[in-house]
DNA sequence: TGTGTTAAGTAGCGTTTCGCAACTGAAAGG
DNA sequence: CCTTTCAGTTGCGAAACGCTACTTAACACA
């Protein structure tokens, strides 16, 4: 169990706040659930999600600064900027999908569209779980939070 | 592939815009950290998270809303709330986990404080990862997204 | 080469949300 | 009583958001 006076200085030891730096605003997930799914250009996210035009182009520029998305003019037309999702990008998709999920069981309760299969069984993905090293989805009172010091030394890096 | 003039309509089918109009507010996940990690009094999160009062007054009241946390007054010191997490509120585990690994590796790139460990190993948890129903853990180029008419019958739902 | 259209923004302006600090009110505690 | 604790509320300035209109550059094509 962790010691409540040290709650405050163990809690700024998580990088959960500097995850919602980057991702946390309104637009910034819906905006990665289109890169997600094949949106690249302004007017494509724009007229896809309803955005406004100056928020737009404020995330889509924050998004780039935290190497999120990259930002790649077209050569062919170069009017056209291409917005595509770096492997950095790429990496919230485990979170993404969590959010989905967890939308879909405790507020809407159907499920989503379009939905995330697997390629080679064509069947929707499981839903995402926190699991043991070796696999095992874990349930609330199968985990505990310890401080790093209390880690057995061989896993502690 | 989903063809560009149905982005719209099938992007408003999901439930991750209704998933942030829940919890995607600043700090609500970082309240939802709290109580994982034990908070449960106003107090205890505004002294813990540096959170305005009224900012956390309103966030709580709006979690609670939500059935993401339970208001209970306690009996035996009638001044005092206790803020707890109900089921709904637990099934975001994943996402938060998630999106605290993400920051992790990618931003802050070194592991957090306090760590989540696996109660019977007491190793940390593995990195969240979208999963096939048989378990695997699924690269983004093994993924595709698929409307919900075009999945075999049997499994739509 | 002029005319119209498209892509990607920017600018202005009102509304909402956020954040700080001070205040309140009820309930212990001594 | 008198003080402290707990859980808020209020007032007000600052920042973020959202709508609409405007701009700028680059095609497209006649």
């Amino acid at each position: 169990m962790i010691r409540p006076d040290h709650h405050k200085a163990i809690l700024a030891e998580c990088a959960l706040p500097a995850a919602l730096e980057a991702v946390g605003e309104r637009w910034s997930f819906l905006i990665l659930r289109g890169a997600f799914n094949g949106l690249a250009h302004f007017e494509e996210f724009q007229a896809t999600l309803g955005i406004a035009r100056n928020i737009l182009s404020n995330r889509l520029v924050r998004l780039v600064e935290h190497g999120i998305l990259r930002r790649e003019p077209d050569s062919a037309d170069r009017r056209k900027v291409a917005y595509r999702l770096t492997d950095k990008g790429r990496a919230l998709l485990p979170a993404l999908i969590a959010l989905r999920q967890w939308g879909e069981s405790w507020i809407s309760g159907m499920p989503s569209n379009p939905v995330l299969v697997d390629r080679q069984s064509r069947r929707p993905v499981a839903p995402v779980a926190v699991r043991a090293a070796d696999g095992r989805a874990l349930q609330l009172n199968e985990l505990e939070w310890l401080d790093r010091a209390e880690l057995p030394a061989n896993v502690r890096d």
